[in-house]
DNA sequence: ATGATAATTGGAAACGTTTACGGTAACGTT
DNA sequence: AACGTTACCGTAAACGTTTCCAATTATCAT
């Protein structure tokens, strides 16, 4: 492998300009970046990493930490941000944590160093940033929640609009005729708007409960919601909890399709039909909801323009430094074969 | 942050002590061992990964490379790798690479020069580790593959016994009574027994194949297999595909979940039923078909036990030189709700 | 006690970069 | 022609390790 040295002789510079081309730093006549490019290029040459690391204290590659449970949407959403970043060239370290917080502090801790020079969340919320990875302080994105005004000054964040979502769906659900409507997942504190949270799923839920409450219908916490974790077995419990207690339910909003495949076989389970005896709506848009039985009708994220906008908004930042953005990302809805109207 | 140089000032030994201290080697005395260690300790001193590796011209990174389609079994399986690695303190690099040979070429250039100090390859099978990975010659293994007798001397392999579990599939759908099954997925040439790979895919066919002529059961490779890549839209046209073909089939075997779930909707959409016209089973024994309606019969891989004991096995041989081993883990049997005798 | 040998330790070079600094050349201004 | 200014470029130090080699000390047999 040939060095910053090798390239230095072989184009008749010294390691100063050769280092200055390599950086894209102005003060380099045209002649010799063309020519130091030209044997760059010819000798395949590429900087050590170690050496750039040692010397500036920073690493070359970025970190992505996926937080939560194994979770489908996340991981397309993962391979996506992974592809995007290698047509950039770039290379990722993955860390995957869970939601409690001693681990997201021992994460924060790892992370430091190991010195990346960004930082990529996927899932979770804000809040997790607050937690030691503000400290790191380098540029970073926060996909699939959001962070704006939350007063974070290198964060940038690419999300649905969830409580626009969450409202969307009870519109929807509302106009089929509904008036008893459940929601499944989450944390037990979503439901509390005085209760300061960015997570998605609080906002989902939020604007889920404001949309019922301004078509007037009234919805009680403690009777119509159901916490759990983002996962399929988590869904299958709430959803029997849930029925158990409120059997007159005639739809049930599910805030992630993980959840919602998981209530959907507890439903099953319970001698009921979708969408004959209760309907069901999921969020995210993973590809099973297109091959269940039936057809889940869910909220579409757009998992490759989030990775997408995200990843061009991280090298962006890391080469031109300018602030951090924080955009919402169109949704759809898919109607698939999970609603009807109540009888 | 603390350098070597400091704890050699605090403890009053040079650095080459301490360095050798670090690393520990032989040749330094209990005494300066001691007071180094504590001096290191009380410091909370970790050496500088990049000075390390600029001078070792290696890095202290391992590499997992997950292969193939978005998959949530391999998913499964990274999260349980990753997470196993971080309890050993290591952190991993992730690529996902899609199974065309160009990609895997320039993946492995990539790596190449990333100098990680092992590899952990998820998915795909050994001959893609032929194809410029094993120039790397770092300790590697394969997790969900066999690599045994393939040449490789610095490749270990983890696998489900794939041409067992496949016979076993045909053992327990034939001794339903069913006569005319056919085999969903996997690379048009799997059934062609006479070219060699060593594909998970292939194995599993081949096995199922050799079980069926065993029991004196023809199978046509023409009308009784349709190959298809491990998704679930590709596995829900395969379905399609071969059930318009040959309408007489009364059990599918689908050599991954990802494809049963969609030949699942297949049948469903062609207005038969599961498992009373036909019965299906899967392979891998992701979360879904614990869930599906009717719960899907697979072959439940091991995944905790899978990426323990690769993990496990590449560190043991990063620090003590051992050979690689090739070891195959138990597999389960899951009834589910989709296998019924034919009537 | 002496020398020979082995064990331990210190010193310094090297790994491949980046960057502050100083030097040189080119150019325009007077 | 002399000078100042600018643009470009080269030199060398520094980043924190590892490791070779030489130096020192300890151990032992005689």
């Amino acid at each position: 492998m040939a060095t910053i040295q090798d390239i230095a002789r072989m184009s008749g510079y010294s390691i100063g300009t050769v280092s200055r081309v390599i950086n894209n730093r102005q003060g380099v006549s045209e002649s010799a970046r063309e020519k130091i490019e030209e044997v760059i290029r010819e000798q395949g040459y590429q900087p050590n990493n170690s050496a750039r690391m040692l010397r500036q204290s920073i690493s070359s590659d970025i970190t992505v930490i996926v937080r939560g449970a194994n979770n489908h949407f996340l991981h397309t959403i993962l391979e996506k941000v992974q592809n995007r970043l290698r047509e950039h060239g770039e290379s990722a370290n993955v860390l995957f944590i869970r939601e409690n917080e001693d681990e997201v502090a021992a994460a924060a801790q790892a992370i430091q160093n190991l010195k990346p020079k960004g930082l990529i969340f996927l899932g979770g919320s804000a809040d997790a940033f607050g937690g030691g990875f503000d400290k790191i302080n380098v540029p970073s994105v926060l996909i699939t929640a959001g962070a704006e005004g939350l007063g974070f000054d290198n964060l940038s964040s690419f999300t649905t609009d969830d409580r626009a979502a969450g409202a969307f769906v009870m519109r929807t659900l509302v106009s089929h005729g509904h008036r008893r409507i459940a929601i499944l997942g989450g944390y037990p504190g979503d439901v509390d708007a005085s209760k300061h949270s960015s997570s998605p799923g609080t906002l989902r839920i939020r604007g889920a409960i404001q949309e019922l409450e301004a078509s007037g219908i009234s919805f009680d916490p403690v009777r119509d919601y159901e916490a759990c974790p983002f996962s399929t077995p988590d869904g299958y419990e709430a959803a029997r909890r849930i029925l158990e207690r409120t059997p007159d339910l005639t739809a049930l909003f599910a805030v992630g399709d993980a959840v919602a495949i998981g209530a959907l076989r507890a439903i099953y389970d319970m001698g009921l039909t979708v969408p004959d005896d209760l309907s069901i709506v999921g969020f995210d848009g993973v590809i099973i909801t297109k091959y269940s039985i039936p057809r889940l009708a869910t909220i579409q994220q757009d998992a490759a323009t989030l990775a997408q906008r995200g990843v061009d908004d991280l090298l962006m930042r890391l080469s031109y430094d300018r602030p951090p953005v924080h955009e919402k990302i169109p949704y759809l809805f898919i109607q698939g074969e999970s609603i009807a109207s109540p009888r």
